[in-house]
DNA sequence: GTCAAAATACCCCTAAGTAGGTATTTCCAT
DNA sequence: ATGGAAATACCTACTTAGGGGTATTTTGAC
């Protein structure tokens, strides 16, 4: 039976090298392709997928996000992340989620195809990654709240403190605090390094 | 005879996914992958090349920078760019350079390979993009003169505006002015905004 | 129920950025 | 050589961010 796959990514022109890349191999059967969190998820309601190729920088809802829907959704469906850069603050979240394997954009396709495999019989697949698994403790001082994502992204739009406390209905204090703290976790000392860190690592 | 194509992108699995794709039109041939700028300038030096398809944000040397050396070192090569963001702000440069086409990420196969069809027999391809090209007045006021890019580059590494001073030797009234400068002419308002364009154009 | 983490809110103070000017020099192109 | 853009520098003023506290309430896990 081949392994029915669906492509997440919101630049149709790695899809369409994503799907030609995999199609050579003749028991992947690529189900379906999608350019948001949302739309797997709405894909998963009424298609049966094996495993999910998920992008982490997509709009409407981001990989990291739809992941962690999905495995709360549909525990048998595989995913795996497909990522620009080496998202070191992602994975110890990535390996709590559950998430099947991570792959750089830099690996080659076979290697893609590899991790299909491999995760398809119930391994995982990690690559360059696991170098950082080693070494939890220090990893998750560096995990940010919910609310401190809040924060970010509010940030990264451009927002100052006072317009993101009208914003998320808290005090102006509240949201220097947050702010502050998110600072001091990731060791930044301004918002323009904490706008390319989130650009970085697929917080916004 | 085939057209001779070069391949530049720092993603393997992007490449991997381009060459499949114009692999499956018989008169293309990809004579070469590179990762950056500076490794296209070398494979040019050595190799006969129609065609260069290269990657706006690149390591080492981006796409912009190396198709400018290419157009005054090669006139005949053909360059065509594929990016990830609609980049407004660099719509005139590549008009000016003499960039031959330009194309979104988000475009299918066979949009690139139509457009590398056009590029070869000598016409341009924009997609998405004619629009811009219009009212070159409007966009003219959008570009940035180097050292405002240079104030740019620092503070997206973190640095305040009296350290930027002090690397560029320069005061911290000019910072300043130029940083006013800057927000003006792309009608943003603090730093996050000016970060988050910064990396959404290419600048760095 | 208890404990810890998260979210909330306030205080202080200093540093930095934002916004409006004006003005000079340097350099390139017509 | 002359005009215009760019780079430089300074002024005032106001706002925002950054960094140090402390403290309460809410929430979820065990």
């Amino acid at each position: 039976m081949s392994v029915k796959i669906l492509l997440a990514d919101d630049h149709q022109i790695v899809v369409d090298g994503l799907k030609l890349i995999l199609s050579s191999n003749e028991h992947f059967e690529i189900v379906g392709e999608v350019e948001n969190g949302q739309e797997v998820l709405d894909f998963l309601e009424n298609q049966k997928v094996h495993i999910v190729v998920l992008d982490i920088n997509m709009p409407v809802m981001d990989g990291i996000t739809c992941a962690k829907k999905i495995k709360s959704l549909y525990k048998h469906v595989k995913v795996i992340i497909l990522t620009m850069y080496a998202q070191k603050s992602f994975i110890e979240e990535i390996i709590q989620i559950g998430i099947d394997g991570c792959l750089l954009k830099n690996n080659t396709g076979k290697e893609l195809a590899d991790a299909i495999d491999r995760v398809h019989s119930g391994r995982s697949y990690y690559d360059q990654i696991q170098s950082f698994s080693s070494d939890n403790e220090e990893v998750k001082q560096h995990k940010l709240s919910e609310r401190e994502l809040d924060i970010i992204k509010c940030q990264a739009e451009g927002l100052t403190s006072s317009q993101i406390a009208d914003k998320l209905f808290i005090s102006l204090h509240t949201v220097k605090t947050h702010r502050k703290n998110i600072l001091k976790k990731l060791d930044l000392h301004n918002s323009s390094e904490l706008i390319q860190y989130a650009l970085n690592n697929g917080i916004i």
